[in-house]
DNA sequence: AGAACGCTTGACGTTGACGTAAACGTAAAG
DNA sequence: CTTTACGTTTACGTCAACGTCAAGCGTTCT
């Protein structure tokens, strides 16, 4: 009846569309990420066919776009993940990459720890206040 | 012989440039703060003069700006700061807009102690296949 | 007086990250 | 066989966040 319904779990790669879904992102966005080398899925004919290789990498965009890192540094941190550096000059780069991500990825998050604790202060002062307007009614 | 060299402590107001090097920013970017209603420095004739307020809003701009909120949306926080509500209705859409921010923030928070981990691992293997390699030498 | 600073306002340019519209291919369903 | 659904490329548009001149004003140093 209904075509690809049925057993979801064996299922081994997606469409464009089922992608998009899956993670709030349009088609347009997802051709873009292809265009930009974030991606590169399967061709059958002219049809993109994805693999888990390609939802694990959209996965990780979008979690590095919630970060607030742009696309280019985005590649970069995603290419760290699947590559298998045999050579000790590269297996070095990566570890350098790797500090550098990291102390970026510190810094921010003391920043939003800072920015939660004042918030948290705001909380505070802004609920006193409001059970003082509450008590003085 | 240097004029405003001495004696920075008192100082209570601040120039652009003087700002745009504390922040490392430019006079451009500090200007277009200004035109988006961020900070709304004093004008003395037609120069801007900054006061404390500035400054604190202008740190609070680059902090915004590390955590990778856009700049609208750090107008609506750092105007959270500032702002003392005393009608019990603007107290509770404060609280609202805590609340937003603050899961927002704690999402991020999340992502990026997502990543974090997985960089140690990927460190932990680098390092481990970095001393392979030096044993093997 | 004149040159040098520092600051100002336009106003157009650029880059990143997509949106959007046009025009077309393909394959199953009615 | 046409419609519908889903997919494709090409290409121009848009919005945010500035960059980059150009031209001018007001002190201050010389």
């Amino acid at each position: 009846m209904i075509a690809g319904m049925t057993t979801p779990d064996i299922e081994t790669t997606w469409s464009i569309a089922q992608l998009a879904d899956e993670f709030g992102l349009t088609h347009r966005t997802i051709r873009h990420y292809e265009e930009l080398g974030l991606i590169s899925p399967e061709r059958r004919g002219t049809v993109r066919v994805f693999h888990r290789r390609d939802r694990t990498r959209l996965e990780l965009i979008v979690r590095g776009k919630r970060i607030g890192f742009p696309l280019d540094e985005i590649r970069t941190i995603i290419d760290m993940y699947d590559e298998t550096p045999g050579e000790s000059g590269q297996l070095v780069y990566l570890l350098d990459q790797i500090a550098a991500r990291r102390a970026e990825l510190e810094l921010r998050r003391a920043d939003i720890d800072r920015t939660l604790a004042e918030m948290a202060s705001m909380e505070q002062r802004c609920q006193a206040d409001l059970s003082k307007l509450r008590g003085a009614r």
